[in-house]
RNA sequence: GCCACUGUGGCUUAGAGGUAUAGCGUCGCCUUGGUAAGGCGAAGGUCGGGGGUUCAAUUCCCCCCAGUGGCUCCA
């Protein structure tokens, strides 16, 4: 006999030689949501024979462990269907994922409808109830399983040296090699979809073969799997690029060229809204701003380390009569030589300059999307030349000041990432460590200094220098940069940046801090809409109050409203054609104004509005001077709700 | 850039080897209307572009362009 604490204070004694699913089925019944099992602490399958005493636990399929294997069941589900189906394809590897799993596939391609094939299949597999088997083997014996599959060789070997042996799962005539645990048959699969297929690299490496990857999602439940589906609805309903052409804000047409957006008028006003909040915002802060020429020499780029390790994100140059002449994917190298156009003091450190401007990078095309990638970035950006002492608190004024700006657009959830070099990888990065190491150290005590949570990433940072980066997560789910804060030490040799000191001497240690706290514009207006679902604050709406008559009696006092807005710098638009109220505000609903306003006989003859806001809440018979007086004010504290329905 | 898929009037879309639906929108007329579809009528498409196969192509094949999802990259 042995002795299992299963949980909760209790102990069990039981005949030696049972398995972890019968000790938890005894335990917790027969529909106890279990698929794996964890024995002292290692998870294990439902199939693990118990020889000895030891603490059992359940892993329940709805938690995060428990779902974590569902998944990785489904994806060997997957790649049972696929070999098949498809006996040539070869399996690589399949990991489960947020939500669901991938396998990739050395394979031909695969359409819609295939996917629906395999999917039939799989659903067929867990049909047949298919006994899934855990195989302990010497590394010979795998190879030989294997021996038709160069991936799974390739996995071997590079277990050589720590080679301890490997297990394999085998499900009918399927085998993979797999640490596992898994559920016990395929039965257990049953909240899943495949949902798309795409190309990925054996090893992420392209001068490796391609595969063919096929993605799904996997649930314990039913409830899981359609919460999940209605999520994917919701976030495409909130889609930057549905909403932004309902809202008439920009448009890409391909003679101008991909990733190449227009800016119409209604994404203009938006634009500038940011940008003025930028300009009050900086001022505030003690920023000069300056303007830029859009192209510049070989020359000024090579000197700033552009070309030899930026070049891939810069367009080809231009020869002209006097040079070779690129467009500017970054500010800096002109700003730097702003700094140096005088001589500088101590005094006027930290120096502050910023520039509302376009750079233009050569993104590949195929990561082209909306505004959320583009090729030409309308930024504010500024560049903080300081000495070493001055960092810190530049650093984090920058991070406060972020953190002003995301509350007052409405961000919550977001993410602070400390982006560190490379030492692996120098090519793309300055060749100095020392000075790697230094700024790193740096930034990483003023973070922990500040008591903020961050991430560190290694491989993430500007060629230049480490860097804070802001992440966000786009409605899709997909991790995107908004804010970056850059620390850089590299420019004060290659611009011979120096300053007169408190002892009158040139010093030459001036750090510059990149930042650019509100993305590019073109992405922070797509996670604007996406936040918003396009229903604006008051004072980003392009068109904040909508006025709708309701007869043609009603034109000339829709004239005086539109005046009284307009001369308090609301954004108004009237709508008085003879069209049904009904079909008016359905109309302009697709904008998404603020505010319409319902003028009839009631409002004209009392002077006053009666006011739908974008939920359709309602308000009647509001005074015409007072609803202009709270729009303002409204507009003028930036707020966040829309509260003159209230 | 790489892989796959998609591309039909302003928008959403049906369809199929014989030059094509429907709704919304637009325009006109009627309706003078109180909060998410009032009525009638009209205009609008060389079915993304170019080549090929065919008596015939928007439909099949090839190339290109663009969009979407990924890979890679990144604000």
């Amino acid at each position: 006999m042995i002795t299992i604490d299963v949980g909760e204070g209790e102990t069990h004694e039981y005949a030696s030689g049972i398995t972890a699913g019968e000790v938890i089925q005894n335990v917790h019944g027969k529909k106890s949501g279990a698929v794996a099992a964890e024995v002292d602490g290692t998870e294990r399958d439902m199939s693990h024979i118990l020889d000895s005493d030891c603490k059992v636990r359940a892993i329940n399929g709805q938690s995060e462990q428990g779902l974590y294997i569902l998944r990785h069941s489904c994806a060997h589900l997957l790649a049972q269907a696929v070999t098949e189906l498809y006996p040539n394809a070869k399996p690589t590897i399949g990991p489960p994922i947020d939500h669901g799993f991938y396998y990739d596939f050395h394979m031909g391609p695969i359409g819609e409808s295939e996917l629906k094939e395999i999917e039939k299949r799989m659903k067929e597999l867990v049909k047949r109830n298919i006994t899934i088997e855990r195989e302990e083997h010497g590394n010979d014996s795998l190879r030989e399983m294997f021996a038709q599959n160069p991936f799974k060789l390739e996995i071997l070997d590079d277990k050589i040296g720590h080679d301890v042996g490997s297990s394999a799962y085998r499900q009918g005539e399927f085998v993979d090699l797999c640490r596992g645990p898994h559920v016990s048959t395929t039965s257990q699969l049953r909240w899943f979809k495949l949902t798309s297929t795409s190309q990925a690299y054996w090893r992420a490496n392209s001068d490796r073969e391609s595969l063919v990857r096929i993605y799904g999602m996997c649930y314990a439940t039913k409830e899981g799997l359609k919460t999940r589906q209605r999520q994917l609805e919701e976030a495409s309903r909130r889609d930057h690029k549905k909403i932004g052409k309902e809202m008439d804000l920009y448009m890409i047409d391909e003679l101008i060229g991909k990733g190449l957006p227009v800016w119409l008028p209604n994404g203009e006003v938006l634009k500038s809204e940011i940008e003025r909040f930028a300009v009050e915002t900086e001022e505030a802060y003690g920023y000069v701003r300056v303007t830029t020429p859009v192209l510049g020499k070989k020359e000024l780029f090579e000197t700033s380390g552009h070309l030899p390790h930026y070049s891939d994100g810069m367009y080809p140059p231009m020869e002209m009569d006097d040079g070779e002449y690129y467009l500017k994917a970054m500010n800096c190298p002109m700003h730097h030589l702003v700094y140096t156009n005088s001589k500088r003091s101590y005094r006027e450190l930290p120096l502050r300059i910023a520039e509302y401007g376009t750079v233009y990078r050569n993104e590949l095309s195929g990561t082209l999307s909306g505004l959320l990638r583009v090729r030409m970035l309308s930024m504010n950006d500024a560049h903080i030349y300081c000495t070493l002492d001055q960092v810190a608190s530049e650093v984090e004024s920058n991070i406060r000041m972020a953190q002003e700006y995301y509350s007052t657009f409405g961000f919550e959830d977001y993410d602070l990432r400390l982006s560190l070099w490379d030492p692996d990888n120098k090519d793309k990065y300055i060749d100095q460590p020392g000075n790697w190491q230094a700024t790193q150290d740096h930034l990483r005590q003023i973070m922990d200094g500040l008591g903020v949570e961050y991430t560190e990433a290694v491989g993430e940072a500007a060629f230049y220098g480490p860097k804070i980066d802001i992440q966000f997560r786009t409605a899709l789910g997909r991790e995107e940069s908004m804010a970056t804060i850059q620390l850089d030490f590299a420019a004060k040799e290659r611009f011979e940046l120096s300053y007169m000191d408190e002892t009158g001497n040139e010093n030459g240690e001036v750090f510059v801090i990149h930042r650019a706290p509100l993305s590019t514009h073109e992405r922070f207006v797509a996670f604007l809409l996406e936040q918003w679902a396009g229903n604006l604050p008051t004072w980003l709406s392009p068109v904040q109050v909508q006025v709708i008559t309701i007869s043609e009696k009603h034109k000339s006092y829709a004239q005086k409203v539109r005046e009284k807005l307009e001369i308090a710098g609301v954004r108004v638009s009237v709508d008085d054609s003879d069209n049904t109220i009904g079909k008016k505000i359905r109309t302009h609903r697709k904008v998404r104004p603020s505010y319409m306003l319902i003028l009839g006989d009631d409002e004209v003859q009392n002077e006053t509005v009666s006011i739908r806001d974008r939920g359709g809440s309602q308000k009647n018979g509001v005074d015409l001077n007072d609803f202009v007086s709270d729009i303002f004010a409204e507009i003028s504290n930036r707020s966040k709700v829309l509260s003159l329905t209230e």
